[in-house]
DNA sequence: GTGCGGTTAATTGGATCCAAATAGTCGAAT
DNA sequence: ATTCGACTATTTGGATCCAATTAACCGCAC
């Protein structure tokens, strides 16, 4: 998977960089407006290039702007969100196998090392960190140009509820999670990609189910 | 599908609107140079809602940004012309099995009328406004939030070498376009959408290995 | 003749200023 | 008291100007 192409607007790029990491931590909750001016003023630049880092990050599917009236940080429904895990649901398993032939014996090993490392962990925050280090890290041998992108953006967009949904039912209510990975793991570590794509298709599937058993998470 | 949400940028909008169909349809080649100060002449505005313009196509994926040096527009390589379609495969069928249940009766025959049309005309740029316009009525009944975008941007992404192998083996040389076409339909009056998942998909793949037969498209 | 370096021209990026549109508020009339 | 309407204030969108970066071109030395 490779990292996003260098884009213009050297100011912008940062700022949205800096933006998204603020949305992703939770510091910048769904739904709060966005004022070019702040953050102009924050970041000590002009609202010209905020302008460019708002539609980066609209293109991220971070921010939702509109037309003469504003950004907000974007809100997914249940509805949405759902829709979000199907379609990762059918392209990370492609991914997954895109990536898998070329990763080296110590990228698999740091990606079973990572898999304990959850299973151990009971601070969310830091599960929720490993948990997407050793999904990315599983697509790290693709070499695609819009697979891994998008599939970056779909982590993104969810994160906010993926941390809502572990605040409500702590980091390792559900064992499931672990014997996912751990099958996961086995899998890959046999070079069954076959395999392993099975087990990451119902892996994403059954985070999908339970988390349309939390309607309330999505609750305005 | 819902069509694209309102952006911000009423002239931004309108101008990639306008440089989005010359890019479709072929008026801009992959690889050209586009200018700031051409576009603010021809659209009789200035260099800053082109620049917004310029982004809105960056990531509809239609061009290519370098920071302090320009704007093309964007080119796929075989292997990354494979790799849409191989995302294609995969997602396309889950956009029409959301959609199938709601397609009333009316568009359903449209749908159908539209496949015999295809099959009648020798025009290439009409076969491929046809088919175009063919997959994604059978798309309209799903109400998504962004997986209709991303087959849209998929689909225009691809539309110039698409366009490129209609011209080299003419807009009906292959039957297998028009059978696989017409199983679709039966499938889709049937309401299976089992069957036409299966069809779509191997309708997709069957077109991918078919360009991969003609490497000679994507050349310099 | 070829390769390296500097200078110049062209193009993009950013800041400031001004116009347009929206939303919130105050007031008046029913 | 409530609802409709106008006005004002706030915020976004666009135009012009200036700075910074890059690429091309010419000249010089080897």
């Amino acid at each position: 998977m490779t990292t996003t192409a260098i884009r213009d607007g050297a100011a912008g790029q940062r700022i949205a960089d800096s933006l998204r990491q603020s949305i992703l931590s939770g510091e910048y909750r769904p739904g709060t407006r966005i004022r070019q001016e702040d953050l102009a003023e924050r970041f000590g630049a002009s609202r010209l290039p905020v302008r460019d880092a708002l539609r980066i990050l609209e293109s991220d599917g971070l921010v939702t702007l509109v037309a003469n009236t504003g950004a907000w940080v974007s809100h997914l429904s249940l509805a949405e969100c759902e829709e979000f895990y199907q379609i990762r649901e059918r392209i990370e398993p492609l991914l997954l196998r895109l990536s898998l032939p070329n990763l080296d014996r110590v990228t698999l090993e740091r990606i079973a090392s990572l898999a304990d490392e959850m299973q151990a962990n009971r601070d969310i925050d830091t599960f929720l960190h490993l948990d997407r280090e050793f999904h990315l890290l599983t697509y790290s041998g693709a070499d695609t140009s819009m697979l891994g992108d998008t599939v970056q953006r779909l982590w993104n967009s969810t994160q906010h509820y993926r941390r809502a949904f572990s605040n409500l039912i702590g980091p390792h209510a559900n064992r499931a999670v672990h014997y996912e990975h751990q099958l996961l793991v086995g899998a890959m570590l046999r070079g069954d990609s076959e395999d392993a794509e099975r087990v990451l298709s119902g892996h994403i599937r059954r985070t999908r189910l339970e988390l349309a058993h939390h309607p309330e998470i999505f609750a305005e």
